[in-house]
DNA sequence: TCATTTAGTGAACATAGTTCAATTTACGAA
DNA sequence: TTCGTAAATTGAACTATGTTCACTAAATGA
């Protein structure tokens, strides 16, 4: 019976190479230049390949989105070794924004394109983003608990930091920052979420 | 000499027919559906004719785009009245996230769609949408002379408060809150830029 | 009335996503 | 080794997109 194992390797071997393929066209050349064609043309298969391994073009979106929670709940879960919920929380913070400029394209799939949400309401599948959310969130519990940030409805804290630091990267990666030099933002994109965390007790 | 005003006047006004019916589109059936050749069918024109009036979609994009600044500006200016620079800093951010939520077609052309800004880097021409920003940046500065935020960069103070808001309602609009109920978005949106406020020293 | 400028269009090009009948390849049984 | 079946792959087609351009139709001014 080792054939049909090989087969199952193989076929989920095919829908790594099309994805990395199309993360690979992805950081090379953006979004718009994504499509079902260039990527089989890339593996050198037919497009109509492609869809033995995918359902569509959002499905691929989808597999790589969750590939890039991945990458952001690895970089959180290294933030729970700090102890100190002010330091914690600060941290937590700076990672987002961090693994936000540095992965343009995943955090486009991730928080901003319309595709790969399509798919999460779709497919009722249990989300990836849920786990990053809910870790924010304890850390948000944690401050107000040890007292650092005053006692109110955790969701709306929670919504409400992840909100700030989502608006200051995504204005930035929309080029909306028009009025700043654009060497400065990674700088201000950092000083604005400390702006506010400062204000509301999270000093550094 | 009236032919010519007249010439104008007609070109004017098929430039009004295709935007307002790129608009309806737009609301009506959402981005995705609104394709230059649906635009013709709409006015009973050919395709062609279009670039006749618009060198090309994203121009078509940008033009709407700087309509809906129109309308935020305006809805800015009424806050003007507000002489207490606490209330009227908070109402701005109202004023902001109900435009967002209320007209989420034009907020994703002023903020989120990639089309719009390429033209706003593009064509250097003077951006409506600093206009705005320079109008909350001058409330934001003003509260800091009132003594009623902590004194600091306002650039980084009206990046972070902007970011908050933007945060917020961009999350929303493209369907990153799955973990709450969709019922509720509104509020929780309204609460979550108060939170902040409220810590900064904006309190209600 | 007629030449010239202007407005508008049909047809075409390149590129998309997607489907499906037809073909090639791999496999297990005889 | 041969052969029928099942699986994998694909070429070609369909629909739809943005865009261009040679062409036609209409308006204008002499």
């Amino acid at each position: 019976m080792g054939i049909n194992e090989r087969k199952e390797r193989n076929k989920q071997e095919m829908r790594k190479q099309i994805l990395s393929t199309a993360m690979k066209l992805f950081l090379e050349e953006g979004f718009q230049n994504v499509s079902i064609r260039r990527i089989a043309d890339n593996i050198e298969y037919s497009p109509a390949t492609i869809y033995l391994y995918f359902k569509d073009k959002d499905d691929i979106l989808f597999a790589l989105h969750n590939a890039g929670f991945e990458e952001l709940y690895k970089r959180q879960q290294e933030i729970l070794a700090i102890k100190d919920p002010k330091k914690r929380l600060r941290k937590h913070g700076e990672v987002y924004i961090k693994f936000a400029l540095e992965n343009p394209e995943y955090y486009n799939l991730m928080f901003i394109m319309r595709g790969p949400a399509k798919k999460i309401v779709e497919s009722e599948e249990w989300n990836v983003g849920m786990r990053s959310y809910d870790l924010f969130k304890r850390d948000v519990e944690a401050s107000m608990r040890a007292g650092i940030i005053k006692k109110s409805d955790i969701d709306v804290a929670t919504f409400a930091m992840w909100s700030l630091a989502h608006g200051v990267v995504s204005l930035i990666l929309r080029n909306r920052c028009t009025m700043m030099d654009p060497k400065d933002l990674p700088s201000i994109a950092q000083k604005a979420f400390e702006y506010i965390m400062k204000n509301i007790g999270i000093s550094p």
